[in-house]
Parts: C-alpha cells; structure tokens; sequence
DNA sequence: TCTAAAAAGGGTGATTTTCCCCTGACAAAC
DNA sequence: GTTTGTCAGGGGAAAATCACCCTTTTTAGA
C-alpha cells in the first residue's frame, strides 16, 4: 500500500516530544512519511477508524498510560492483521520482548538504537514484513531453550493476587484476612511461589513481582 | 553567544533515535541549531574540551549509563557555569528533579512535553537563563514546603549500602558479615531506616530503595 | 582539648516468617 | 468407581524479623 511511492507510518507513543521528534526524523527518509500520531492505543484506534488510509508500518511504544503496548498489540492483531507492527520500547526486558512478539509485533526496537540502523530496521520491515535485531533474536532463542527444560511459570489468579499483596507491608496474616483465607492457606501459597520462582524469602517475592511487573514501585 | 543568528545547542542522550530525532526537531526551529550531540556525561566533556565554541544549550538526558545526568551535571556547573542546562527525563520523580536542580540545571522538562512547548521552554531558557514548567515550580515548592516540617531524609553510605543489601535475599546476619558488622550493628541500621523513612517491615526497605533509585530490579 | 553525638555492639522477648508433614473436600480424568 | 489434582486448612518448630533498652568506642565540632 504505497502512496506517492512512500510507505505510510504511524507513531504511538505517549512522550510528544519523541514522538514528535521521531515523526520528523521517519519524513527525512524519502521512502517513508508519517501519516499521524497517537498517545495511546485508544487514541490510536479512534484514529484508525476516522482514516481511511491504513498505515503500512505502526511503531509502538510499549510503556503508555490508558491502553499499553501489549494490549494496543493484541487488538492490532485481530484487527488489522496485516498491519506491520514495530514495537518501541525503552528495555530490552524479556518478558516484555516475548509478549509483544507473541501479541503479533513483527519486531522490537530499543529507543537506543542507532537512527541509521533504525533506518534500515524501517526498510526491511516494509520489505520482509519482519525485522529481528541480532539481540532481539538472541534473546528469543534464548528464552525458548529455556522454556524447553524448565516448563515456563505460569501463576494462577489466587498465586497472583496474593503475590501483589506480598508487595505490601501487610503481614502474612493481614495478606490472609484481605483475601479471605486462612493464614496457613497463605503460608500454603508462599511455598508454592517460593517453589515455583526459585525463590526463598518474601524479599525475593517482591522482586519477582516488580521484575515480572505484577507489582509497581 | 550568538553564531548565525541561531542559538547554539549540545544533546546529550544515550538512545541514539532520540538523541537523533531530537536534533532534527530542534534543527527546525529557526532560532536554534545542534552543535552535536554526546551518548553520556564522559563523552560531552570530550566534545566540549575537543571544540572551541561552547553551547548556550545543553540538554541533558538523566537515565544514562557511564556518567549519569546528576554527575554529568555537577562537573558541569563546575566547569562552565554559563551553559544553560535543562534536564531531560521520563519521570517526575520529586527527587530526581530536586537533585538535577540543586546540582545546577536551570529547568527541567519530561520527554511526553509537547513539541510547542518544547521550543517554547528553549527559547524562554535562553532569554532568561532558566525554564520551570508550572508542574515542576509545583513540585519544587512542595518538597520546599515539606522540607521545613520534616527535615528530609538523607541516607548515610553506610546506611544505603545497608539498603542496598537489604533487597537481595540475604538475611540481616548475612548482610552483617557482607558489611563486617556485627548482626548487632544491622539491627540498629534496619530500625534507624525504618523511623527515617516511615516504614515497619523489610519489605518496606525494599520498595523505598527501589522508588528512590538505591536498587534496581 | 573537652564534649557531645554518632557508630558499634549487647540482651531479651514478642511477633513473623519459613519449613515440613498431614487431612479433607471437591472436580475432572481415566 | 477409583485415581489424580487442586484448593483450603492444620500442628508444630526453628529461624528470622522487629522492638526496646542498654554500654562502649570513635569521631567530629566548639
């Protein structure tokens, strides 16, 4: 879907003045121009809906207030399938990575990246429909080896709820009344999760969970 | 220091997209251009020792590896005082803006500004010598204010080394031998932290240290 | 140099956390 | 219809945390 033979781009992000400054930076490549930007996933589906014109790339930043990266992600992927998602973000946390790539984005830029190489990550996108920096794949291959002996961590709603109030200065008993259980019921889940995450004190709890963002400072 | 009717500018920013997007914005704005720009605090002393004309502008990103924003400023105020600083950043965390403001910057600007007030902070902050966006000049005040009534909390070293150590998943008598103290003395330490800084458990400490940037996850 | 405060360490006891082993209810799976 | 798994709960004990009150040594300021 090109237009005046130039690839259309569409920026969400909620820092104006890099979106704005990357808005600039995308029109100074002849082959690519921006169509609009958006602070937020909501924003960027009113915008969607109003254009005509679909854009052929969308670069995401991940962290937004309102609608984030990976829910934004998620409803581009039923949506507008054939969309080509970058996304954007500030860290190259795993997690992170592997939600928006299984969420649909057909790649994963660090806001570090060098602007030529952010140039060519913009190409071959386009191009291929894909673009996987040497670390993203890296990083990738090496969560799925480890997935492949240890069988991934998945925690239940109740592991969940009880591990946000582990964040907290409530004591095991007050974490107990606040869930309605009985405190040995909540002794019971602490040693599954010291189990399951390898863990053994309640400070590593609390570091799972802001790592893993269950929990924000 | 005026060349070409246009205000000179140094960026200094270790994510190279924005660092590069920034400068192409700035470039619009007819009364500024960009000298260069710098990764970090060690590679903007290089650029400025390297070069004759000096920047009536710097703007200095504060989440940097190498030498951070908080470093990079001191030495500047040392060296060259009349360069016009304004702190760049993600977030309004009061105590960042505190120190970056005591160390010597003369404004202080989130990256979600929007592009108009962007040139308009920069044209403000060469006419008069500084910036405070109404959000800031708020905080600041705030923080003044309850300075007078609670007499801020400063963290010895000793103190934040202990902090630190208290975030891992060691417990106090490990901590102690890390630190060559008596488990004694880690007592003292962990009940002077808990009435300075108004909490009642370790997991109190850890979410303090986090927050205020003494451990990161 | 004297003094006062800060740092290091001690004792004791209550509370909380951590650990291990065990019971019953219930639901899905075989 | 039994097995398997998950969720809720219990007993008991060791270890760690937290709280309060105390002494000695070191350090820094007047």
């Amino acid at each position: 879907m090109i237009k005046d033979n130039s690839y259309s781009v569409v920026i969400v992000d909620d820092h104006l003045l890099f979106a704005q400054a990357l808005e600039n930076l995308v029109n100074t490549f002849k082959d690519f121009h921006v169509l609009y930007h958006a602070k937020n996933g909501k924003e960027l589906f009113e915008q969607l809906n109003k254009n005509d014109q679909l854009p052929d790339v969308v670069l995401l930043d991940i962290n937004m207030p309102i609608m984030n990266g990976i829910e934004t992600m998620q409803e581009l992927s039923k949506n507008h399938p054939e969309i080509v998602v970058l996304a954007l973000s500030m860290d190259d946390e795993e997690s992170t990575i592997i939600k928006m790539l299984r969420s649909g984005a057909k790649g994963y830029l660090l806001k570090d990246i060098h602007p030529t190489t952010f140039k060519d990550a913009l190409t071959e996108a386009v191009q291929k429909g894909f673009y996987y920096s040497d670390q993203i794949t890296t990083t990738v291959l090496g969560s799925l080896h480890r997935a492949n002996k240890t069988p991934e961590v998945t925690l239940k709603d109740r592991e969940i709820e009880f591990l946000k109030l582990a964040c907290t200065e409530k004591t095991y008993k007050e974490i107990a009344g606040d869930m309605f259980l009985s405190p040995k019921t909540i002794d019971g889940y602490r040693e599954t999760l010291f189990e399951k995450l390898h863990i053994k004190s309640r400070v590593g709890l609390v570091l799972y969970a802001i790592k893993h963002n269950y929990f924000k400072v």
